[in-house]
RNA sequence: GGUGUCAUAGCUCAGUUGGUAGAGCAAAGGACUGAAAAUCCUUGUGUCCCCGGUUCGAUUCCUGGUGACACCA
């Protein structure tokens, strides 16, 4: 039976320190998911694996995207899908690690099939928001799918948009494409979750991003100014210093919202993380713990 | 040593003409299906420094402590 092993935890946890060690042990590659790892050029504010680390063990997904791609999980999904049917061909076990919830997701269960919005479709509902605001959008997605009015939060913008977009793209409801169904995978999942204390991990999350100061981030986010609307730089580390770069904010001031919204993400991180019940748990520092649990659980999958 | 000012949430402080309190920051909880490091929602933390007095009632006024700061010696 193939087996994929999931790696997951906050940001700043340590999980990149120990997929290195875990790829080494299993002998496989490591499958990155990290949504803004994948883009180019986004090496010291996404904390990427290092040219060093790339070295000692091959990684997937990461800096293989120029910075004003468009990408999604559903993207994700399939590219991962193609990738391992490739690498179980001469593995047995896989890797994949990193924290973005919604992407570990779409390869674990994978994610409804809803069609890719155009370009003109989304230009038009962007301008609509502009001119009609958001409450008349919101009360043309009750008429035209009340059921996901229903249910939608009224509040946010991103998912009435992206409702009445996918209306008006395929002529259907948004809630038809909602099926929410669990779609088999042809190997076996093992989620492995990492995180520390609450302190502990916030004075890592500080501390990496005085690091990534003194490390040149402003000059990385300086590099990419021109490509500052691009969704790859709606990124904390990268939004905040925009704000350097216009003068809006004083340096310190985006030094200390980059560390409060890092917080922020992994809090989040950790509320998503919660609600999937088939993770274990393990402090990143007990290697030799992790380390046995996945050998005897690969084991018994064997035996299986 | 003397005089003065201050002492309220984790931090910085506001406030109560006497009816046990609120801002900012920090923090906590949650939602989430093709932009997800995105987007959005919810929440308040308290011996109001301590002992006494006045008062129906004191965090507020008064005596005395204690501590911090400033100035004078």
């Amino acid at each position: 039976m193939k087996t994929l092993v999931v790696l997951l935890g906050p940001t700043g946890v340590g999980k990149t320190e120990l997929s290195l060690s875990l790829a080494e042990m299993l002998g496989c590659p490591i499958i990155n998911c990290d949504s803004r790892q994948v883009f180019q050029g986004l090496r010291i504010g996404t904390a990427a694996p290092t040219a060093e680390q790339q070295s000692r063990v091959k990684h997937y997904f990461v800096a293989t995207l120029p910075i004003d791609a468009y990408y999604s999980a559903a993207q994700y999904e399939a590219d991962v899908l193609q990738l391992t049917a490739e690498l179980y061909k001469s593995h047995d076990v896989l890797l994949l690690s990193g924290g973005s919830m919604m992407y570990i997701d779409a390869v674990c269960h994978g994610i409804d099939d809803i069609p890719t919005v155009s370009e003109a479709v989304r230009t038009s509902i962007k301008e609509r928001l502009a001119t009609e605001g958001l409450e008349a959008l919101a009360e043309e997605l009750r008429r035209i799918d009340p059921e996901y009015y229903d249910i939608v939060d009224k509040k946010n913008t991103r998912r009435i948009v992206h409702a009445l977009e996918i209306c008006h793209m395929s002529g259907r409801t948004y809630t038809s494409f909602r099926v929410c169904k669990q779609k088999p995978r042809p190997f076996r999942i093992i989620k492995i979750g990492l995180n520390r204390p609450r302190e502990e991990l916030f004075g890592r999350i500080n501390a990496r991003v005085d690091k990534m100061m003194a490390n040149g981030l402003l000059d990385e986010v300086r590099q990419y100014a021109a490509y500052r609307n691009c969704n790859a730089l709606n990124t904390v580390g990268y939004k905040e210093l925009f704000q350097v770069l216009d003068g809006v904010w004083e340096l310190n001031m985006a030094i200390e919202r980059i560390k409060k919204n890092t917080r922020v993400y992994a809090k989040k991180q950790l509320t998503w993380f919660q609600r999937d019940k088939s993770i274990k748990w393990f402090h990143p520092d007990d290697t030799e713990l992790i380390k046995g649990y996945l050998n005897q659980t690969l084991h018994e999958h064997d035996m299986a």
